[in-house]
DNA sequence: GCGAAAATCATACGAACGGGTGACCCCGCA
DNA sequence: TGCGGGGTCACCCGTTCGTATGATTTTCGC
């Protein structure tokens, strides 16, 4: 068996490590291409293409991974009524802060909850919001105790009943 | 429902302007700085380095608009002049007959969908209706299909899109 | 700074789900 | 009378989900 330190602190060192790895290959490659093909012939001008080409992906991959998501969009007009005993209830929805504390949700996990509402599984939530699944399953499962939900349907279901997600 | 501005023509041809632009000017900028700098000195490594960098920057600035912008929560409480209490029904629905056999979408199949968005599983649907649980994930596999799901939250999701169900 | 809550991650395992295939039946319609 | 659509059901198999448990780290209020 290999042996497979589980902790927080190894996972770091990894990304550290394969950060430095990658790294390091790609200078290698570079320079093995620098000087198999390019160092003859138009070098200039291919070599700095492949450069650009190399790096606009690292960049991407680095702007993508880095731009740490946020919270969520929601810009939530939250409907405080002047005076008027409305009738009843087209339902506007309201807020979250209140209803979501009120049963103890935590951002997080309404967050996740909207995300599966969305028709998402785990692990595209997991990669959404830059977390493991484990995290993702770990937050789905208290958000179903806390709605008494057994399936994320249902949880979806109850969710919307209770005005935590529109 | 991502909050995804319509893509009209005209933003797309005013991105793909912007990247032309934007395209161009690097690499003028790129050919002024070869000829009047480095062509004489370090250039390849310098020379290399500086397009790294500046495709890294580009790299990331793709990444991050192409991959939508990161939204900040904002709650903001406006008070909203609950005029009329219109009790404009909530939405009545109008069932489904058309869209339905628009998509295909087989009674059975639409009624799967409802008791499925109800947050039932296979086997509460089975039971629910007197079918064997196999029945069912007949019929959500074509309704998957149908729909282009390949979840069953997901196809909640599309079938709310297309008014299928409430 | 300290402690509690929240967030993160891992491993393991059983249950639920989804896809694929094949089969049978019923019914309307050409 | 044959054909096709819709409904029903069974297996198999791989994937996803949900739960349990334990641990570490972050965040935040006091």
């Amino acid at each position: 068996m290999t042996p497979r330190p589980p902790t927080n602190r190894w996972t770091s060192v990894r990304h550290a490590l394969l950060y430095g790895v990658l790294g390091g290959t790609l200078i290698v490659v570079l320079k093995v291409v620098e000087y198999r093909y390019l160092v003859v012939t138009h070098s200039f001008e291919i070599y700095g293409a492949l450069i650009a080409v190399i790096f606009v992906g690292v960049g991407i991959w680095l702007g993508v991974t880095l731009t740490g998501r946020p919270e969520r969009i929601v810009i939530r007009e939250v409907e405080v009524p002047v005076e008027v005993p409305v009738p009843v209830l087209p339902e506007p929805f309201a807020p979250d802060p209140a209803r979501r504390e009120a049963l103890g949700v935590t951002r997080r996990e309404l967050e996740i909850l909207g995300l599966m509402a969305d028709g998402l599984s785990n692990k595209e939530i997991a990669d959404r919001i830059f977390v493991s699944e484990n995290t993702v399953k770990t937050h789905s499962s208290r958000l179903f105790e806390k709605l008494g939900a057994r399936r994320r349907t249902q949880a979806i279901q109850l969710g919307k009943e209770s005005g935590l997600i529109r």
